[in-house]
DNA sequence: GCTTTAAAAAGTAAGTT
DNA sequence: AACTTACTTTTTAAAGC
């Protein structure tokens, strides 16, 4: 089968130590922006693979940006290395991480009707305001994703924790909108 | 047991305050934005369904008031915009949109989105056309909203294109800027819906 | 609820040129 | 009128207000 959607960015938590000094890492990495004032987290972004980091004292991580599950392991071992050689000798090198949330766009290659849509779907189980976003907005239960489909057939799922439940969410919304003859 | 009745009474006192104080609200943002006896008296209704649901735990008595408004004018065809709404309240436009998405969710208000033919007869009356140019401009709307030109397009601005060109085809133009204004859209938006609709509608405008 | 990060979708907005 | 930049919606973790 082929891939039906294209990730654009995986969000991952982990922790690679039990505290952190974000003052000694601001000062250490170029480009670290730490601000206690304006949010608790330190703000890391590297170009290995294209990701942003945020760091807190307490030793957790929160990694976004990432294009493929897979690159959220390489980038967060090597922003483990990273922390290591500047002087953090005690940073777990193979953290166990935890994907929070993805977000997938994917293309239904025909123009949709949202009004009808809504109706179809029902009022009750959409949000749709074209005077707020012009995208419709659909709650899927089982998997727990939110997808929000556009006029030119275009969609975004997001929510899902792995790449199988935001298929799973466009696989849905083809299905019901097959049923509903507005595809 | 005296204290026990001390309480409903202090309880049913705050509840009707809290009451009385929605409602002169509802009537001051009602006045502010002109609206009918029916919009305010729905936005009561409303608002009433509101409390007797007890969804205003949590939220604001002011912001739930200017949802069941915005809902209420919805509701009756005559729809304000958040922007609007938020000019006259002193809760925020986000806020109001979040207090409108839950209130409207749990009475089950079931509204379409706002219909762009819904504008036409505010809007034309702020610019002073005629009934003909109303008339030209929900025809434009209609056969727009057949060919689905409108999906996804913010209503007002759809709605500020439509009368645009009719103004013009009724020979009582209206500048981009006059309509934009009345709108609440910028020219650019006019511009780009109006040459949209001209095109798939096959209307030629002649300035 | 907010603050910060990333990202797509499509519409609207604002500032420059 | 074109460009650019930016904000609207959704999701999600983190620590703290």
């Amino acid at each position: 089968m082929e891939s039906t959607i294209n990730i654009e960015n995986v969000v991952a938590s982990t922790k690679l130590a039990e505290e952190f000094d974000l003052i000694k890492i601001e000062a250490e990495l170029e480009g670290a922006e730490y601000n206690k004032e304006k949010f608790p987290g330190l703000v890391y972004r590297v170009k290995s693979p294209r990701a942003a980091f945020l760091i807190f004292t307490s030793g957790k991580v929160v990694c976004t940006g990432a294009k493929n599950v897979e690159d959220v392991r390489t980038v967060i071992t090597n922003m483990a290395q990273t922390l290591k050689s500047i002087g953090f000798e005690d940073v777990n090198l193979d953290p166990e991480i935890h994907v929070q949330n993805i977000v997938a766009s994917a293309d239904l290659k025909t123009d949709l009707n949202p009004n009808a849509i809504a109706l179809g779907l029902g009022l009750e189980n959409i949000e749709y305001e074209p005077e707020q976003f012009p995208g419709l907005v659909y709650r899927i239960k089982t998997p727990k994703v939110v997808v929000l489909i556009f006029s030119s057939g275009k969609l975004v799922v997001t929510g899902g924790k792995s790449p199988e439940e935001c298929e799973e969410g466009v696989k849905i919304v083809r299905v019901q909108l097959e049923n509903l003859g507005l595809l | 047991r005296l204290r026990k009745w001390q309480r409903r009474i202090r309880v049913s006192n705050a509840t009707e305050r809290n009451l009385a104080f929605a409602l002169s609200e509802l009537d001051r943002m009602a006045s502010a934005l002109g609206l009918s006896r029916n919009v305010r008296e729905t936005a009561a209704v409303i608002y009433r369904k509101a409390v007797d649901k007890n969804l205003i735990r949590g939220r604001s008595i002011e912001g739930v008031a200017a949802a069941a408004l915005y809902a209420a004018c919805r509701q009756c065809n005559v729809p304000r915009t958040l922007d609007e709404i938020a000019e006259v309240s002193r809760v925020s436009r986000k806020e109001i949109g979040r207090t409108y998405r839950f209130v409207s969710r749990e009475l089950a208000l079931k509204l379409m989105p706002t219909s762009p033919i819904d504008y036409i007869p505010r809007f034309c009356s702020g610019l002073s056309l005629k009934g003909e140019v109303q008339a030209k401009g929900i025809e434009i709307l209609r056969q727009a909203a057949e060919k689905e030109l409108t999906s996804g397009r913010g209503p007002t601005g759809v709605a500020a294109a439509a009368i645009y060109i009719a103004s013009i085809l009724c020979g009582d133009r209206r500048t981009q800027r006059e309509v934009a204004d009345v709108a609440g859209v910028t020219e650019v938006t006019i511009r780009n819906r109006y040459k949209e609709l001209a095109e798939e509608l096959g209307i030629e405008i002649i300035l």
